[in-house]
DNA sequence: CGATTAATGGAATGATTGTTATAGAATTCC
DNA sequence: GGAATTCTATAACAATCATTCCATTAATCG
């Protein structure tokens, strides 16, 4: 109850938080939408409600994107919202696993479905490309380019999306490690510095295509960087 | 006075802005600092208010720094930064001025002074890693990353950076057709798509500074990025 | 000197921020 | 059929948001 002000040097009153933790720990899916459980059922579809917020965050980000905003643009009250998902904050990492469940899942995808890494590469850039300045959903990349700076209040939430970024940069060195030993790529190939590129390639992608990038500009951007790719612009061999 | 609801559909009240256009749009840099004038003399440094906001609208990001927060840093009263800066939003057009005359020169200081375009790249990329991780100032990029997204409010503040990142790749794309001219690149050089590609580099750069990134990692991207460079790693000859 | 002009400090503006009591309504368990 | 449980709606919470009113102070101009 009481506001331990000990710890904090800060101005600002960073809120309580009382029930934060436990949900969003156990399973990232089933936190609270497991069916048939004691009390009065949920009156919305949380699914639709995530893909509201999706909209909301993209769009406006996680500091411009309000309660309110997302109150009126799901169609429920607060304490519906807070019951069902915590907090902003952990709404924030839902809307993010579901984002990386689907339009954002270019990366997965292409480097599982694609035998060859040079062509899941060129595949996760050209995908990528296409969903950054698709006409359907906002421009650029929920992931790439979120929280980049935020007020000290909201570091939790920037923490958050800034381990999807590494998680992607690890994703990309893991495959690039295997395709050294697959002799896709030279023996000496800095896989880390490479995948740092790469990285960089989808992030600038995602930045130009906010600032009105379209396909074909993105699409050009990939051709480029692609151009970098060790032992010139041909794939290696498959093993 | 009275605020024309009729244009405006969203439900945000946005402030009704009086005072904000003419001072601006004049000169970008007497705007009130002209020594010797009527009324009382102003008793703060405007260079040192200027730095400190540069420093907190760079390390928090144009939303998440307070008027609050810009009066305690830079130590004065709310009236006064009115007074001098005309608005928060024009605060930051200030400071975005103040960054490219101060640690935001490098494309700038790179593209006059190497004759030589690679050269030019290369050293721009390679300064840039410097101060994106560099320890005295806040990481990242101030123009590459800032307000990528924001609240329909903020949307003018957000199209100011916006135009000076617009600005740096037409830049580096008349530099680069320059340099079609010369001979230091290829006659079937596509620049704007080659301006594109180091623009993204130095944007995804920016924010892997701010995820943690080393300046030896970023100077590897940077290194990777060349690789691409047209006609192969070696530079043009030099005209 | 008196008038004008502009910056200052203190206090307040209304609006919006994220979050929560409180009470009522709808369901399952026993 | 209660008891327990969980969602919903109304309303409120303190804090913070960007900005401005007011009276005062300090300078220059005539």
């Amino acid at each position: 109850m009481s506001n331990n002000s000990i710890t904090n040097v800060k101005k600002k009153s960073i809120p309580p938080k009382r029930r934060q933790t436990l949900a969003s720990h156990l399973s990232p899916i089933t936190s609270r939408q497991s069916p048939s459980r004691r009390g009065r059922p949920r009156e919305f579809d949380q699914e639709h409600a995530l893909d509201q917020a999706l909209e909301l965050f993209w769009r406006q980000g996680y500091e411009g994107t309000s309660i309110a905003d997302l109150r009126s643009a799901i169609g429920i009250t607060a304490p519906s919202l807070y019951a069902a998902f915590g907090s902003k904050e952990e709404l924030y990492g839902r809307v993010l696993e579901h984002y990386l469940a689907g339009l954002g899942r270019t990366l997965a995808d292409a480097l599982r479905e694609e035998t060859n890494t040079y062509a899941a590469v060129k595949r996760f850039l050209l995908e990528s490309a296409h969903v950054f300045a698709g006409p359907k959903n906002p421009r650029g990349c929920l992931i790439s380019c979120a929280i980049p700076t935020c007020a000290p209040e909201n570091r939790a939430a920037a923490d958050i999306v800034a381990s999807k970024r590494t998680g992607s940069l690890l994703t990309l060195r893991n495959r690039f490690q295997q395709a050294v030993k697959n002799g896709e790529l030279p023996r000496d190939t800095n896989t880390e510095q490479l995948a740092r590129f790469y990285g960089a390639v989808i992030q600038g992608m995602s930045i130009q295509a906010l600032d009105g990038a379209g396909a074909k500009a993105l699409r050009g951007i990939a051709e480029t960087a692609l151009k970098a790719w060790p032992g010139g612009t041909r794939p290696g061999p498959v093993p």
